[in-house]
DNA sequence: ATGGGTGCAAAGCGTTTGCAACCGG
DNA sequence: CCGGTTGCAAACGCTTTGCACCCAT
C-alpha cells in the first residue's frame, strides 16, 4: 500500500502536478480498500477523515489515478460504476452465481490466444476482462439435497 | 429478423401492453442492425423513417426489449453504452478504447479452455464474458501522424 | 509570489418522468 | 370510449467545470 502511494507520488511529480493533503488522503483510503469501491462510498470514507473534502476532489483524484494507470474503472452491466487498484499481476475471475464466491486464476495459454485474436483484427491489445460465471461445487451439492 | 418481431409482439401481448407504430418501427430498425448500436445512433436511424418519433420513445422501447430478454445492454469500461439483439450464438468482444468500435469474435479453443478452467475449480460453467480492449488500426495510424 | 489545487455551486450530459394530447383495442 | 402510449420539456442523478480563494513550491 505504501508502494501504491509511492508510485502515485512519483506520477504526480513526473507529470508536473503538485502534492496535496487531499490527494494523499483520497488515494490512501482508496488503496486501503481491498476490493471494488464506488465513488459515493469512497467519498463517505474520505469525509470521516477530512470532512472538508468535496466530492469533486474525489472525482478528480480518481481520474488522476486512472490516468496514472494505478486504478481501473469498471462499468458493470447493471449500471454500477466502481474503481479498483490495478491488480499487480493480471488475473481473471471465476464467479459463483449462487454464493458470489470469486476465484482468481491465470491461464497463460488463453492470454496468448487473446493476443493472437487482437493481432488478427489488427488491434493493439491493451488489457482485457474475462469473467466466468458458474456454480461452485458447494452450491451444486446444496442444490441436489 | 421477422422472428424477432414476432417474439416482440408476443411479449407485448402477453404482458398486456399495446402494439404501436413507434414500437414497431424502433424495434424493426434495432433488429435490422447486425451489431451493437448506441442510443443516439439508433435514434438517428429511426428519425429517417419517422421524424416525429422522440428519443424518449427510443429509450422506452429499448428498455422494453431488455425486459423481454430480446436485447442486451452492454456498459463497456470505456463508458460506451450499447445494445445488441440477444445473441443466438455466443460471441465475445474486442473494443477500441479510442473510437469505441466493437468487433465480435468467437474462438472455439478459448471456449474449451474456459470449460477446462471451470472444471478444474469444480465449477459448473453457466456463461462468461470476455472483453478485449485495445487500439484499432485506424486509431493507431491517427496517433502516429 | 505564482500558478496549480480545492470547494462550492452551476453547468453538462445522458436518461427518466409528468403531463396533456393522442390513438389502439 | 378508456387507458395505455407518445412527444415535449422539465426533472434527475451523476460527473465535470468555472471561479475565487487557498496553499505548495
Amino acid at each position: 500500500m505504501n508502494m501504491w502511494m509511492e508510485q502515485f507520488n512519483q506520477f504526480i511529480l513526473k507529470t508536473g502536478l503538485r502534492h496535496s493533503q487531499q490527494r494523499e488522503q483520497v488515494a490512501r483510503i482508496f488503496f486501503s480498500t481491498t476490493t471494488h469501491i464506488g465513488i459515493e462510498e469512497l467519498f463517505k470514507k474520505v469525509q470521516k477523515i477530512n470532512s472538508k473534502i468535496g466530492i469533486a476532489t474525489v472525482y478528480r483524484t480518481l481520474n488522476l489515478l486512472v490516468e496514472s494507470g494505478l486504478a481501473q474503472k469498471r462499468n458493470f452491466d447493471t449500471g454500477a460504476v466502481t474503481y479498483e487498484p490495478t491488480p499487480v499481476k493480471h488475473h481473471d475471475h471465476l464467479i459463483c452465481t449462487q454464493c458470489q464466491e470469486v476465484v482468481e486464476f491465470h491461464h497463460e495459454k488463453i492470454e496468448e490466444l487473446q493476443e493472437g485474436i487482437a493481432k488478427s483484427y489488427k488491434y493493439e491489445l491493451q488489457f482485457h476482462k474475462m469473467e466466468l460465471y458458474g456454480i461452485c461445487s458447494k452450491c451444486r451439492l446444496l442444490k441436489k439435497k
